[in-house]
DNA sequence: AGGAGTTTGTGAACGCGTTAACAAAATCGA
DNA sequence: TCGATTTTGTTAACGCGTTCACAAACTCCT
C-alpha cells in the first residue's frame, strides 16, 4: 500500500510523492513526448528510462507513486501515461509567472523558446530601473517594480523569477510575496528568506560550475598547468 | 577518522568529500566572503549556518571532510577559513569555460557578472550559425564550431557550457569531448550521452518551474482557478 | 590554577532514495 | 486450455545524507 504523507487525502487521488520522483517526473515528460514524435505509442519502462536516463526500477517505482497506469506484459500507453504525468504535475493549464529583472538573464529568460511548450507562460515583466520600464523586450512591456501587486493579482499569478543582482533579491522575494507569489524561483546568488507556505527553488549558476571546476580539479592531481 | 573513497590518496590532502558536501562548499564560500564584506573576522558554525541557510551540525560535519579548521570554544577564522575552501575546491586559479551558442542565454551567460568573482572566466565563445561567428558579444568574438578543438587545446579549456537549443546538445556534446573537455554543464533541455571520465551537469529551466507549478498546484487543491 | 562557559569535531541513529529481486498479471502460441 | 514469456508493481535490502548529542578542547574569569 502507498504510504500517503499529506494532509490532503480527501480528493481522491494519490498523494505525498517523494520530492526526488517529482523532480523527474518533467523528464520522463520529456521523454515520452519524444516518444510521441517518433511514432511510438507503446514502451517498456525499460525504453522509457533509457530514453530519460535513468534507471528502470526507478522509473518504475516513481510511476507507482501516480497509479497503476501500466499493463504487465506489455508495458506503457505513451499517450495514456503522458497525460496522466502531465496532470499530476499540473500541466494540463499553463503556468503564468513573473520575471524580475530584465538584465541579460532576464530577457534571455523571457525569450527561452522551453517554457511555452512545458505549460509555462511568461505573462509579465517587472524591472526596478526606471530606463528599462516602459521599453519592450520579447515582446511583452517591462512594467515598474512598483506595480507588482496589481500586476499579479489582475492575471492571476503564483510564481515569480527572481533574476536581479544578488544585493537585490531579498528586497525582490519580499515584494513578491507581498503580492501573492507563493512559488519563487531564484537566480540571485543571493540566500533569499521567506515565510512558511512559500517555496524557493534556486538556480545558481556560478555553482554549477564551481562544482565542476572541483572535479576536474581532482582529475587533473596536483600536477595540474594552471592557465596564466 | 575519516573514510577515504578515492583511489588517490598520496598528495596529503583529505579526499573522497561527499557530492552532497562539495555542492554546498562554494555556498559556504560565498557566506564568507560576505562576512568578510562585513568586518567579521571569526564567526562560528551557528553564525556562518545561519548565512548559508543550513544547518549548523550539516555545516560542521561538511567541514570536517576539508580537515580540522576551526577552534574550539573560539570558531573559524574568516579568512583561513575562506582560503581553505577556495583551495579544496580550485579556487585558488581561474577556471576557462568556452559557451557554445550565443542565443539569449548563451549571450546572457557570457555577458554574466556573477562568474568573473567565483574563478570562471568565459574565455571563448562558439556557434554553428555562420550569421553569428565574427560578431562580437560581451566584448568576445564568436567563433565557428568547427574551431573548437583548436580553441580548447590552445587555451587550455577543460569546462564546456551548452547552451544550445535540444535537438543540437548531443552533436555539440560530441564536439566538446572531441575537443577534450571532460566537464560539461548542460543547459539544453536534452540528455547527452557522453563517454566516462567527462562528468555532466545538468541545468533545466523549465524542469524547475514544472517543479514549482507541482507545489502550487498542490496548494491550491483541486479548486484552483485556472487562468484562461 | 581551576572552574564555568563556549564551540568544535564526530560517533551513532535516523530517514530518504536507490536498486535488486520477485510475485502478480498480462500476452502469445500450440 | 495451458505453459512459456514478457513486463509491471512492490517488497526488502542497501547506501548516502542529515541530524542529534556529546566528549574534547579551547577561552575567560576569579
Amino acid at each position: 500500500m502507498t504510504i500517503l504523507r499529506s494532509p490532503r487525502l480527501d480528493d481522491g487521488t494519490a498523494r505525498g510523492i517523494p520530492d526526488a520522483t517529482v523532480a523527474r517526473l518533467p523528464i520522463y515528460l520529456r521523454a515520452l513526448n519524444a516518444l510521441t514524435e517518433r511514432g511510438v505509442s507503446t514502451c517498456s519502462s525499460n525504453e522509457l528510462a533509457e530514453n530519460a536516463g535513468v534507471n528502470p526500477a526507478k522509473l518504475r517505482k516513481d510511476l507507482s507513486y501516480l497509479g497503476s497506469y501500466g499493463t504487465r506484459g506489455v508495458g506503457y500507453d505513451v499517450e495514456y501515461l503522458r497525460y496522466q504525468i502531465a496532470r499530476e504535475i499540473g500541466q494540463t493549464q499553463d503556468w503564468d509567472v513573473v520575471i524580475v529583472g530584465v538584465g541579460n538573464l532576464g530577457s534571455a529568460l523571457s525569450a527561452y523558446q522551453g517554457f511555452s511548450t512545458r505549460g509555462i507562460r511568461v505573462a509579465a515583466l517587472v524591472d526596478a530601473d526606471p530606463r528599462r520600464i516602459g521599453t519592450t523586450i520579447s515582446g511583452q512591456t517591462v512594467s515598474s517594480l512598483d506595480d507588482l501587486g496589481a500586476i499579479v493579482s489582475e492575471r492571476n499569478i503564483s510564481i515569480g523569477i527572481i533574476a536581479t543582482p544578488g544585493t537585490a533579491a531579498q528586497e525582490v522575494a519580499d515584494r513578491l510575496v507581498a503580492a501573492g507569489i507563493t512559488s519563487i524561483l531564484n537566480f540571485a546568488p543571493a540566500l533569499v528568506q521567506v515565510p512558511d507556505g512559500v517555496d524557493v527553488r534556486k538556480v545558481d549558476l556560478s555553482i554549477e560550475l564551481q562544482i565542476l571546476a572541483y572535479h576536474e580539479q581532482r582529475k587533473a592531481g596536483t600536477d595540474k598547468v594552471v592557465n596564466a
